[in-house]
RNA sequence: GCGGGAGUAGCUCAGGGGUAGAGCAUUAGCUUCCCAAGCUAAGGGCCGUGGGUUCGAUUCCCAUCUCCCGCUCCA
């Protein structure tokens, strides 16, 4: 049933242009989408509703638009390089995947507990003369557990170090590892997976040229931190916001737009006062889920999420989840980054990344509550809570099935069509044309003569046109119109010169702010 | 990446060893004063791609790409 739907929503987004797989007539690009003419116009309306909450509604968060590449020290000092180089070895058995490190890891702390053990029963039995390094060299059993801890240790430096797939996969045979799930010790080849795509400064490929496409635009506020805080005269706390493209290169990307490897983020990081950052903390994840709510969607399908294991900067970590046509995943996530980032970069570029606080008349590092909204899993969301078919009377007053896309108004890609109703009568059709030119000015409008009026208004709720303004022969003696509203499919009759007024009022932001 | 399923018109799908169909959609014309209307006509597919078997492959076999489901990962 939810599969079906999940199919359903993608096919209407391709057949009424709002998502199309990449580079489609090459057989496609996995885990790459193009967002078509309706697309781009949810987006930006999605982009403007964030960036209206946060930056124009907020004196104190202001706005950047940092650079995708970046200086490849950035990744260093953030972690990226090393953290996210996961050697990853699948069982053969059981078909789970692992991380070669950690279960090498744990492999290795399993012979120096046996090698403890051991020295905790010698120092029981010996009591007050038991010398433990003596022991360690003299016990034949335990020097042979700390001999085998010390050369295989070393051989996993030394493959890590080097990034030698084939050597981990010596260390995983020698220590006899064994899936935990089959008891199978036939594994895969080890396989290196980097979260961040390459390429190069000019024109000869090097170590020195070698950049990254970055992986989150966070580190683009945290390197410009000093920056804009000057230039904007902002005292603590205040923010800095972002929207923009980020990389990813995904072990595995699916969910049509839900994992991709090129997607957008909206993130904002928030420069607070050490020590103030779970106040500031829950102050964001609460005002977050406010603005998530604010669009309609019901309160059960959204919910909190606690991060149980945190990522290496965090001390705090939630999301908040949606419930896709696939179940709840992540769709935004606020954390509490502590000083981490600014600290790091402090560090490796030698430079002094501190607010001087005039209150306390101190210098410090700035702790970080970040929020961060998948742009496109924010798209998917609103897709899927929009997407509806239902039962509408026909001509003849039986049913038929819609399909409707019931956006907030304030973010449909289409605000308000313009139907003369019928096309062979010029006096309707002109009057049309110069209502359509009037409002284009104010909003995107679709002036559209072609087919019965009723599958015109169809196609606008296909694509979620909130207004279908319908010119017919009364207009010509009164100008008046009749103006349909997508969900209620109610008509009124109003003056022509009212409908901007309307369709504006029904589509402007500040009902998201009530 | 592993296992399972799928790929035929813009969309949803049928079909089948002898170079393809339906419904809807699209375009044009006529008709029609309010919720997928009717009539007429047109355009659109080397049946995902590459190889093999065959006299002949869109159909059978293999590989590959893409999508879906599960596992896994997710700053």
């Amino acid at each position: 049933m939810s599969a079906d739907l999940f199919k359903d929503i993608v096919s209407h987004s391709k057949e009424y242009g709002f998502i199309f797989q990449s580079s489609e007539i090459y057989d496609g690009l996995s885990g790459v989408y193009d967002y078509g003419s309706y697309g781009v116009e949810l987006k930006n309306n999605i982009k403007a509703y964030w960036w209206k909450a946060m930056v124009q509604n907020h004196e104190n968060i202001v706005g950047l638009d940092s650079a995708i590449m970046m200086h490849p020290l950035i990744w260093k000092a953030s972690g990226h390089v090393d953290a996210f180089n996961d050697p990853l070895v699948d069982s053969k058995a059981s078909q789970k995947r692992y991380r070669a490190d950690v279960m090498i890891e744990e492999a290795l702390e399993k012979i120096m507990a046996k090698a403890d053990k051991e020295i905790e029963k010698a120092r029981k039995r010996f009591g007050d003369a038991f010398d433990e390094n003596k022991y360690k060299t003299e016990n034949p059993r335990v020097a042979e557990y700390i001999q085998q801890y010390n050369t295989i240790n070393q051989k996993f430096v030394d493959a890590m170090g080097k990034g030698d797939m084939p050597a981990l996969k010596a260390v995983i045979e020698e220590l006899e590892i064994a899936d935990p799930v089959s008891g199978s010790r036939e594994w895969t080849d080890v396989r290196q997976f980097n979260l961040m795509f390459h390429t190069q400064l000019g024109n000869i490929a090097g170590e020195e040229g070698k950049l990254y496409l970055r992986p989150e635009t966070a580190q683009g506020i945290f390197v410009n931190f000093l920056n804009v805080q000057k230039t904007t005269r902002q005292k603590l706390p205040f923010g800095i916001a972002q929207i923009g493209k980020a990389f990813r290169n995904e072990i595995i990307a699916r969910q049509f737009i839900f994992r991709m490897r090129e997607f957008e983020q909206m993130e904002m990081q928030y420069f607070v006062q050490p020590g103030t950052e779970m106040e500031w903390y829950n102050y964001w994840k609460e005002t977050r889920m406010k603005w998530h709510r604010a669009l309609g969607t019901p309160e059960s399908k959204l919910r909190f999420h606690d991060h149980e294991n945190l990522a290496h900067y965090a001390n705090a970590a939630v999301d908040v989840q949606f419930d896709f046509p696939f179940g709840f995943k992540e769709l935004e996530g606020v954390h509490s980054r502590t000083d981490f980032d600014l600290r790091s970069h402090q560090e490796l570029s030698g430079k002094k990344l501190q607010y001087f606080d005039p209150e306390t008349n101190e210098s410090y590092v700035p702790y970080v509550v970040e929020t961060s909204v998948g742009l496109d899993r924010m798209f998917l969301a609103l897709l899927s809570n929009a997407y509806t078919e239902e039962n509408v009377p026909d001509a003849d007053g039986k049913d038929s099935t819609r399909i409707v896309l019931k956006f907030h108004p304030a973010l449909a890609p289409v605000k308000c069509a313009i139907l003369p109703l019928l096309k062979n009568n010029d006096d309707l059709t002109g009057l049309a044309r110069k209502i359509f030119d009037d409002l284009k000015f104010n909003f995107l409008c679709q002036y559209d003569e072609k087919d019965a009026i009723g599958r015109r208004y169809r196609r606008q709720d296909a694509i979620g046109t909130p207004y279908c303004v319908t010119i017919d022969h009364q207009s010509l003696e009164d100008q008046t119109v009749t103006i349909r509203e997508r969900d209620t499919l109610k008509q009124e009759r109003i003056h022509m010169s009212k409908i901007r007024e309307i369709v504006a009022d029904g589509i402007d932001f500040r009902h998201l702010f009530a």
